[in-house]
RNA sequence: UGGCCCGUGGUGUAACGGUAGCACUGCAGAUUUUGGUUCUGUAUGUUAAGGUUCGAAUCCUUACGGGCCAACCA
């Protein structure tokens, strides 16, 4: 017998898995609660991918919930945004809902906490409040107004409701303890008044519940049966546990995880508002971005975020997460699945002397090694070719087997070659290359009896379709530009993004589709860009090869 | 000077009182018509001190270190 060793299980499942055996639930129920005020980056892709994906390994649901309960900072074209981003990762949602779908069941239930005495209209002023609530390491005083009777915080509650009060005239808190060693329970602001238009609800309210009400309480309807959000959220719990039992509802049960870090990034929805609002990326969807649509538009694919996210794991220490795993998972996935192709960056022209001027010959070559039924296509070679500038040097270092003067290298998929001449500018610079071609080296048929170390990728000058090249880096040059004051945005790197106006690639190239990604041979993965036209085919550089050159000639 | 949470290689994450494992990264080598892929090898770890136990990363205590908490934000 094969003894199957079990995957071991992270603390969250493991709790689902003891409630399902302890029978508290016969199914489960998740949520992604993200509040409509920016776009998802992959901090919340690994939210996404946890919350989903438990729903789908216990045979659960899962809810899309939009935390909509501060119309001032929010906005549809948030929403708009998130479904499609949580669609793309694929993912389906149960329901698609609103805590504002909410908003008439919380005023109601409101009623019977005041009724309980557990609630309490304070017209103190924001600035009394913060007064009295003490600090972590001193207690709070109870506000003036914290034993008024029930049926006058009632009928100042309906009065809020109604807008017969001004913003930040009033608002409704919790009667808890304001000696709580927990500032969280120093009877807590649980609805404030703001006349501002809600973009599911329109003007019908001009009171809105704080998350911290509103969230139990949606999960309770919902019967969410585990509701999962990132740490910082921990010292609310009592208060999530406070709302549910005072209001005796379903016992949703909130769970806390850490976040995600990744270095050489930032991840606040603020920071990254910043760039956005200052124009140093060109948009939430930037392909530097570490937001979900940022990473789309770089080429990553939903099976390498949600790989990634699988890989992190789920835990409940701080982590910061290297970059390069996340290239790894890109690079496995687009390893296994984009067709090849060759692209010169930074062309070299090269002319095969002994070619006939106006022969073309068509030379095969595999659209993906990882794939034998992938087939192979037809690549036309001629007498002027374009090479890489780095595939040649005059004086190479030691280990450099690439074209050299007098030296041999194999053009992939076609034939061995000679450099015969160098030919230089006004300034010394090489700008062209003689060659000659061996015949009887074609691919498959090569009885030249040579063996050289090097195999270039090349273009066929007349052949070459031409396109413009987004070569993307790190955003910022230091692995932790949070680290220290708010001087994250004088470690942007200069250099994230260099622009190639014109790169030649392939004939094949020329009918890719905006999001077709491609693996230039030797240069990295690449996808084309949503700014492509008709005119002009513009490709983003997603991730480089590894290259063991580039670390030994960086040696030195 | 408060409360809560968390400390396992460089980075993540397992081991649920019984041989500290896996992945990424690094380094070295093999293979290769991509200096890619693949394969092999290798380096580095239980924060510390006590205690319980035949036996502790795991349980207890203390110390140390990190994080969170004083929006009418989420």
């Amino acid at each position: 017998m094969e003894e199957i060793k079990k995957e071991s299980l992270n603390f969250i499942e493991e709790i689902i898995e003891n409630d399902l055996k302890r029978k508290k639930h016969t199914t489960i129920l998740t949520r992604f609660p993200p509040e409509p005020n920016g776009y998802l980056h992959i901090g919340h892709a690994k939210s996404i991918c946890l919350n989903f994906g438990l729903g789908l390994k216990y045979g659960g649901q899962t809810n899309l919930r939009f935390d909509d309960t501060n119309p001032a900072k929010e906005d549809i074209e948030y929403v708009n945004s998130i479904k499609e981003d949580v669609k793309w990762l694929g993912f389906e949602w149960a329901r698609e809902l609103y805590a504002s779908n909410y908003f008439d069941a919380i005023y109601t239930l409101t009623l019977k906490l005041i009724k309980k005495g557990k609630a309490y209209i304070d017209e103190s002023s924001a600035e009394q409040i913060a007064a009295l609530k003490g600090t972590p390491t001193s207690v709070g005083k109870d506000s003036p107004f914290r034993n008024r009777p029930i049926s006058e915080n009632l009928a100042l509650f309906e009065k809020m409701k109604n807008g017969d009060c001004a913003e930040g005239s009033m608002v409704l808190r919790a009667k808890i303890d304001m000696s709580s060693p927990n500032m969280i329970l120093r009877d807590p602001v649980l609805y404030r008044i703001k006349f501002a238009h809600h973009h599911q609800t329109g003007d019908k309210w001009c009171i809105y519940p704080m998350y911290d009400y509103a969230h139990p309480i949606s999960d309770a309807l919902e019967e969410i049966t585990h509701s999962i959000c990132t740490l910082e959220f921990e010292v609310h719990r009592p208060l999530y546990d406070w709302t549910i039992a005072e209001l005796e509802l379903f016992p949703s049960r909130q769970i806390e995880f850490a976040r995600l870090n990744l270095n050489y990034t930032v991840m606040s929805k603020r920071k990254l508002m910043e760039l956005v609002k200052n124009n140093l990326v060109s948009g939430w969807d930037d392909p530097r971005m570490p937001t979900i649509s940022g990473l789309r538009r770089r080429g990553y694919t939903p099976a390498s975020l949600r790989e990634f996210a699988h890989r992190i794991g789920i835990a409940k220490r701080d982590n910061v997460i290297d970059v390069s795993l996340l290239e790894f998972c890109i690079r496995e996935d687009l390893n296994k699945n984009a067709p090849r192709m060759m692209a010169v960056l930074n062309p070299l022209k090269i002319n095969i002397i002994n070619w006939l001027k106006d022969r073309t010959e068509y030379v095969s070559i595999e659209n993906n090694p990882e794939q034998s039924e992938a087939g192979h296509r037809e690549v036309p070679f001629s007498n002027e070719l374009w090479i890489e500038q780095d595939d040649f040097m005059e004086n190479p270092p030691k280990k450099y087997f690439r074209l050299t003067p007098g030296g041999i290298v194999r053009l992939k998929g076609a034939y061995i070659i000679r450099c015969k001449n160098v030919i230089k500018d006004f300034e010394g610079k090489v700008v062209e290359l003689d060659c000659e071609y061996i015949s009887e080296s074609r691919s498959g048929r090569d009885t030249s009896g040579l063996h050289p170390k090097g195999v270039l990728h090349w273009v066929s000058a007349k052949h070459a379709v031409e396109a413009q090249c987004r070569m993307y880096d790190r955003l910022f040059k230091v692995e932790s530009p949070d680290a220290g004051d708010g001087a994250y945005k004088t470690h942007l790197n200069q250099d994230s993004l260099k622009t190639l106006p014109k790169i030649y690639g392939e004939p094949a190239l020329k009918t890719a589709q905006k999001g077709d990604t491609f693996q230039f041979l030797r240069n990295g993965y690449f996808c084309v860009d949503t700014d492509s036209t008709d005119n002009q085919l513009i490709f983003n550089r997603t991730v480089t090869l590894k290259d063991a050159w580039a670390k030994l000639a960086a040696k030195g």
